[in-house]
DNA sequence: GCCTGGATTAACT
DNA sequence: GTTAATCCAGGCG
């Protein structure tokens, strides 16, 4: 694992600004990360996959920081997290965009549908999508081939605001565990959960 | 076992 | 603005 990586053994809300800027590397791509979300651990947030425990699909949660959480949905795509937390503890940071520094024509390939270069990782499944990360991808070490990532030696400035897709309503909606580097074109739009009634407010 | 709904995306009106 | 696609994990009986 990359020196530095020891700061990720913290609560994801807290780690989470400290990963905007970092740089993601997989199958010929590297991605800068540019907005996540922080989902919490046991009891404390409603709309983590850990908030009812250990099962089968989150238990790469439970385990080491440093890790790839990988899960499937809407039955179709994949969306990848930065586990954190100390070993037994579960929370992680959603990798909900960015921006490809370097394998351009590999992302390209796997996301023939981006409109323009900005939409190649912008949102988690097309991030992960772009990266070439699978679902055999869970659980793998973020320090060790194939992956590498490099945490940026200069904390980037930040925005947070209430996460994308979770349910109000005790859903943790009412928390900014949302972050994104202001201004960056490849930050996903905000869209709030449907059962949400009034518009949120960023920031 | 069966049923529900989802940390989404792309296409369409 | 709306909605179809698509399938598994989790909850409940």
């Amino acid at each position: 694992m990359t020196p530095g990586h020891g700061i990720l053994a913290r609560p994801a809300v807290e780690v989470a600004p400290l990963l905007l800027g970092a740089v993601l590397g997989h199958a010929g791509v590297l991605l800068r990360i540019t907005e996540v979300e922080a989902y919490l651990g046991v009891g404390v947030d409603p709309g983590s996959h850990a908030f009812r425990g250990q099962t089968r699909r989150n238990a790469t949660m439970f385990g080491p920081s440093g890790h790839l959480y990988a899960y499937f949905s809407y039955g179709m795509h994949v969306c990848a997290n930065i586990v954190c937390s100390p070993d037994g503890e579960a929370s992680a940071v959603l990798l909900r965009g960015g921006e490809i520094i370097a394998g351009e024509a590999s992302a390209r390939m796997r996301r023939p549908t981006a409109r323009s270069d900005r939409d190649l990782a912008r949102g988690p499944a097309r991030l992960t999508r772009a990266l070439g990360i699978g679902l055999d991808d869970d659980g793998a070490d973020l320090g060790l081939a194939p992956f590498e990532l490099t945490l940026p030696e200069h904390p980037a400035p930040f925005l947070s605001g209430p996460r994308t897709g979770v349910g109000g309503d005790g859903g943790g909606a009412e928390y900014p565990w949302r972050f994104w580097i202001p201004g960056d074109g490849t930050v996903s739009p905000y869209r709030r959960h449907p059962k949400l009634g009034a518009p949120p407010l960023q920031r």
